[in-house]
DNA sequence: AATGAATGAGCGTTCATTCAT
DNA sequence: CATGAATGAACGCTCATTCAT
């Protein structure tokens, strides 16, 4: 997540410049308490002493340790979603943006292990305060994914007894489950290597046979 | 979860028999509130109003609520392995022995939706006292789809190219992703239409285009 | 507290002979487990598996915890304050008397250090189901010490100076601390050259010099 | 035990009294009950209604039930220790220190009875969290005494005959005992009388007749 | 902005006791 | 006489949240 969160620590000199700086510490620290943990299983103790500040603060800065979840996914997901958007606008075939998303979601979640395991712990989870945004995020990713296979399949470049909606979901879950086994298990394996098995696996999956 | 302990209710009627039913009526009603909830999410008191018994009940027959949910763990996914034995000894090929694998547990998942979101959910979390039975049985069952890509390969009979440790992985967490965004999001979709999916999916995943 | 019950138990061939063999193995475990884990921090549970027995059965033969743990010191004290009757018709003087019975005292705590224990930590304990029946021996106790004393002192045997009540119960804590004490420690110690210190301590606070 | 922790409290007006005067308010309330009810039978809920506090402070400040009841143990005893130093010090013969000891001793448990029972109680329980420094420091304080009747018997101050080993034990029993039994049946005998006896009885035990 | 003492509801667990067999 | 499954009240402890400073 650090990666995500050094954007807005850098953006001192402004004014709430450290308001925004200690919001990203806390944040940081519990995607890692929680990525451990599990959201229930993470406590607020944790989170505060994991970012050095006091728990006072935390409470300051959020109103509740759902509001820290919610932002984590909301962030993450968002983020990820934007970065989606500019793929399909860049690429000039539905396989070749289909790949590049699944290519970026499959990094992303590599580079942020807690960050996944809490995405993956939670998506089908009933119940939470975030519940709601966080459908709506992942609504929004597969409907990006969905878009691509489905232009795709109207191109006649993917097989055409393919259901999209089925696929889509498959092709996430596949990266989101290779990518926690693989970080926990198999540590010595490169990023590339890995990255090169996720897209042989998405072509031969859809790609039509010539 | 009922089939699965459904067949050891039954045997003996006589001493004995009773504890043995209480145990499953417990055991049953921890599956439905921990994958409802999560492990650190669900109470005993929840569980115990679940199954209609005392607490105290079901501290006689379980020492903790790890050891509960360590038993359905165990229970659900020891029968799981002993099913994808038989089959591989049943079938006469590689792949055939998978689709049989895969079509089994897609089936199983489909049908006991708050067990396959408690293994997902848990399969990636750390420090749990089940951890150790837990990855030794999913090492078993991955173990199992393995050997049959790997008897697939050597026949010929699936892409060269393959990593056999990453497929394996990848076909179990995408059975897994599937199985629970349907459930939850498609309540209308068929077992059937879905099974036949999945098993469009896994041939084209893998299989040798002839 | 094995030779107390021992009686109990070789009265068999008449009626009732094994509900009171059963009985006594009850008592006997209690006080093992109680005098090592103290009377609320013992289970009744751990006293029924050290006696071997069901908890159905122990609460056949005892209404409640309490009352075995009232039956142990009635028992014990009991047996102790006839015991020391006997010894004051026995004896000839004062100071002969009570030499014997705190001889006899210190031996029983020595022998059973279990019950010493039990005894010990109840004496001072209110609102205890058995805290009137063990004020009750208690005083029996205390009140015999204190009539040999007192008799020893009319007789001019020990100092005139001597409180008697407060001598009895000096003398009494004395026996049970130091016996505890050398139990716990000191298990190399001899029982007779304890009992030698015990009773040369015993003349020395009392005895008149002549 | 008020006296021993007031000190604590009205040091430091500033920063950080506030805590340690809730500490202190609740090692008071924890003596109380737990003298009361024994370690095992008191309960966390009645220590904090005492102290009027909620119970979770309690736990903020101690990280146990156990941690409590160890403190009471350390600083009461901790602290009666470094007063028999200072008498050892002060002293010009072992009996006189001997004297100075077992009074001092005597005051305190006749003041705290509370303290007294459960110093009493615990003294010879197993298992505890507190044993190795509950042993630790009752080792520190009878080997205090020990040192006076050694130095004392050097002297040739009190009977050769004396085991230094056993007298030690036998005069805190005795003290221990008579405190307690004094404090709960008698309560409208005067301290002062009570410590008179108690002297009476010491120096007769022990020292030499001229 | 920031601290950390304080709260109280609720959790996992224990255990004396009861009761159907 | 004897068993052991079943009960439920209560216990030690945790933790999200609040608030005075």
């Amino acid at each position: 997540m650090v990666g995500m969160i050094k954007a807005a620590v850098s953006q001192r000199g402004e004014k709430g410049g450290k308001a925004r700086a200690t919001r990203a510490l806390l944040l940081d620290a519990a995607v890692k308490v929680i990525g451990r943990k599990g959201y229930t299983g993470a406590t607020v103790d944790e989170i505060v002493e994991e970012a050095g500040v006091s728990k006072g603060l935390a409470y300051y800065h959020f109103k509740s340790k759902a509001e820290m979840a919610s932002s984590i996914l909301d962030d993450g997901i968002g983020e990820l979603a934007d970065e989606f958007v500019a793929i399909a606008e860049a690429a000039d075939s539905g396989p070749s943006a289909l790949i590049g998303m699944i290519e970026r979601f499959a990094v992303k979640i590599f580079e942020n292990k807690e960050f996944g395991r809490f995405f993956v712990s939670e998506l089908w989870r009933e119940g939470r305060v975030w519940s709601g945004s966080m459908r709506e995020n992942e609504e929004r990713l597969l409907g990006l994914i969905r878009e691509q296979l489905q232009r795709a399949k109207d191109g006649g470049l993917i097989r055409p007894e393919i259901d999209v909606d089925f696929e889509a979901v498959a092709l996430v879950g596949m990266v989101l489950t290779t990518s926690l086994y693989y970080i926990d298990e198999k540590t010595d394996v490169s990023e590339r290597d890995f990255i090169d098995n996720i897209i042989d696996f998405v072509r031969h999956a859809n790609v039509c046979p010539e």
